[in-house]
DNA sequence: ATTCAGTTGAGATTGAATCTCATTTAGGTG
DNA sequence: CACCTAAATGAGATTCAATCTCAACTGAAT
């Protein structure tokens, strides 16, 4: 399964005269290896952890090809900073986000994709990406967050 | 009509036991002045056309205030920086963003925010901020796409 | 007029992301 | 296998938005 997508990223490096360099496959691994959204700085760790060292400019770049070829997504939760998720078969989806606790949650809903497509046709607008973000409280911060108020009460 | 939103402004200053300042006062008109999604620079710009002299982290802590306050929305289309836009008595919206010129459409469709809300009940998700952005091509950029690509057929 | 918490501005600082460039390397060719 | 070159890497510098610091200033309550 994983090698089968190494093997179509190896492919598609080759297509663009590119070289597969021991960098890029780590990085590859890496992700394939990860769910989740992630940030460049836990990869960083990651690799430091496992003592292999690979520069931040090679990261930064491996993504921006990475992303370019559909492996992966670049999504941003307005943290000042870019996190990433790896697309294995993955559907669309979109993303709740916990202000509370910061975990994101995915979901898909293709009634909603449609509707936006019917928005963009009726105003004559061409969509190429959908952003949808949610943002509140996931259900456990919500039964946090009243049993604290139930504490100020007392 | 902008006299009584400014006097809000001045009203909520006070609640807050914030002060009037004439930055605070020059920043607000500015922006009750604007319309569209600028940012920071816009701002420091006009008023460096006008002679008027506000440092940025004045104009950064003031925009914090008004957003805290619901006077401005901070928005983000991946730029790498932040936008505003002032919210006057405008109902809630959406937007479309083309990759191509850059305009910023917005657009407003009520079942599309009960469709999303109904998604966050069925999960338990307790939403208070909502995100749809669209991108992709508006229709004059699309034309002018089909028209180029004619001329490389000739 | 006095007082002081709140405010301002200049410049330093932070942090993500990108760029530079000297050095190294993948991988095609003879 | 050795050679060659375009592509890639890494360290550190740079950029740019945004935030922080702190001494000096000021709105507004008394």
């Amino acid at each position: 399964m994983k090698e089968e997508v190494l093997d179509a990223f190896k492919t598609a490096l080759r297509r663009e005269n590119l070289k597969l360099t021991p960098q890029r496959e780590k990085i590859f691994s890496a992700i394939a290896d990860t769910n989740q959204h992630w940030e460049v700085d836990d990869l960083m760790f990651r690799f430091r952890e496992e003592n292999d060292r690979i520069s931040r400019a090679t990261i930064y770049r491996t993504l921006d090809i990475l992303v370019d070829y559909g492996f992966v997504r670049k999504v941003d939760f307005g943290e000042g900073r870019s996190r990433y998720e790896y697309v294995r078969g993955k559907r669309y989806h979109d993303h709740m986000i916990c202000e509370e606790c910061g975990e994101v949650f995915e979901f898909m809903d293709e009634n909603l994709r449609k509707h936006q497509d019917r928005i963009c046709d009726i105003v004559g607008f061409q969509p190429s990406k959908h952003v949808v973000q949610i943002y509140g409280l996931c259900s456990k911060c919500q039964q946090e967050v009243a049993l604290e108020e139930k504490k100020n009460e007392v």
